[in-house]
DNA sequence: CGAAGTAAGTTACCACAGGTAGGTTACTTA
DNA sequence: TAAGTAACCTACCTGTGGTAACTTACTTCG
């Protein structure tokens, strides 16, 4: 796809090259998702982005301010279906089990689908690398809040430093197979799926056990 | 620490700034190494290198060949020697829960020793990608090779792509709780790889337990 | 010793990318 | 129809990776 064939012909729909500002930069944003998909941030150059649009440069710069803006951006919209589609996952069930699969089959599910922004986004970073870490600081909140959900439901206390190391661990494992993913296409889904669960589900059984144990040796005193 | 002392006195011993190529060559890469743990790869500008060298750009140029290859010098001493240091570090156990521990351990106790180098690897990443998925497979390929060796070792096959999965998993987990780490500089190395294994090690006991049970299957036939 | 050769280094430049100042053209509105 | 404004462009600046061509000190050998 090079662009959403009904953006073409609300831009076409305009004389002069002159369109609206708003449209414009729809259009810009759609093509920066494209350009950075196939080039990466230091590889993408404004200029081309430019000439992809049809427009000069000053007209980008006036409307996403400058190329990290314009990065940010796109993985900011990137990021919130991410996320979405994990909250929503975990909490289409109630065992922590379930959850933990469902939420990890939403993540395989969503780079299939995007695998091309997906590899810009895992290999290749900002300069100043905050963008890159504010995505992966958002997603690992968002485990460790799920984590933390579950672990109250079960009745069971844990370390909040604790949940949170797990949350990266977890992340960061799921993480890299989904990198590891992108050399062998032919692996579905649900076979990813399968085994970051196998690995990471009877550690984490563990865990609350655990803490299950330690809140009855309390009990006990 | 700015530079090694021996290779300051070294080299002011040569007059008229004129130093043997061998030795400005080391010298540029000590300087690199700490230029890069500061600014990254692209903050990084090869005439700030220059200036701290004392040097005009062309004698770096000649030296090193580009800053890919330089950065990828750099780099690469690096990743020898956490390389080595997890091989000495697995091979010294023999169980291979044993084995694991002190992989991690050897992993976390090598970032601790070099935090600044890390955090630029971790977060910094070439322009083409390429280097920083180097180590990352280079690494990797290593626990592969030591989970295949304690299958074997306990007799017990596991599928190739299962194992080559696993391994990035484990190595992702790792890693992504070496970079959270960095925020947290109070907690010890230890405690790291605690938690590291007790996430990791059920799951992979339970992958050696099927294995087990699949070839005793297989034996009865 | 002196000339030829070589090793170490320099100046001055190129190309290209991010970013901007200031002007121009088409449309709108009073 | 004149004033205002929204969309856009040309022409430039700065900084950075990289290089061509020249210079200077040291070595070697007749």
């Amino acid at each position: 796809m090079t662009l959403s064939t009904d953006l073409v012909a609300e831009i076409s729909d305009y004389a002069h090259g002159r369109v609206p500002r708003a449209l414009r930069e729809r259009q810009i944003l759609k093509l920066a998702e494209e350009l950075f998909a196939e080039q990466g941030f230091t590889g993408a150059s404004m200029d081309e982005l430019a000439r992809r649009a049809g427009v000069s440069k000053p007209v980008i710069y006036t409307l996403v301010g400058s190329k990290e803006q314009l990065y940010r951006r796109c993985v900011e919209g990137f990021s919130d279906e991410l996320a979405l589609r994990l909250a929503q996952a975990a909490e289409s069930e109630s065992e922590p089990a379930d959850r933990l699969r469902a939420g990890i089959a939403a993540f395989f599910t969503f780079v299939d689908e995007h695998r091309r922004v997906w590899e810009a986004l895992a290999w290749e970073v900002t300069p100043f690398a905050a963008e890159a870490a504010a995505v992966r600081r958002r997603q690992t909140e968002l485990v460790a809040a799920l984590l933390a959900a579950s672990a109250r439901r079960l009745g069971v206390e844990v370390d909040h430093l604790r949940v949170e190391a797990t949350a990266h661990l977890l992340n960061g494992a799921v993480e890299a197979l989904a990198r590891w993913w992108g050399g062998h296409e032919d692996m579905s889904a649900e076979q990813m799926t399968d085994w970051a669960v196998a690995l990471v589900l009877p550690g984490l059984d563990q865990l609350i056990d655990d803490g299950r144990s330690r809140r009855v040796a309390e009990d006990a005193k």
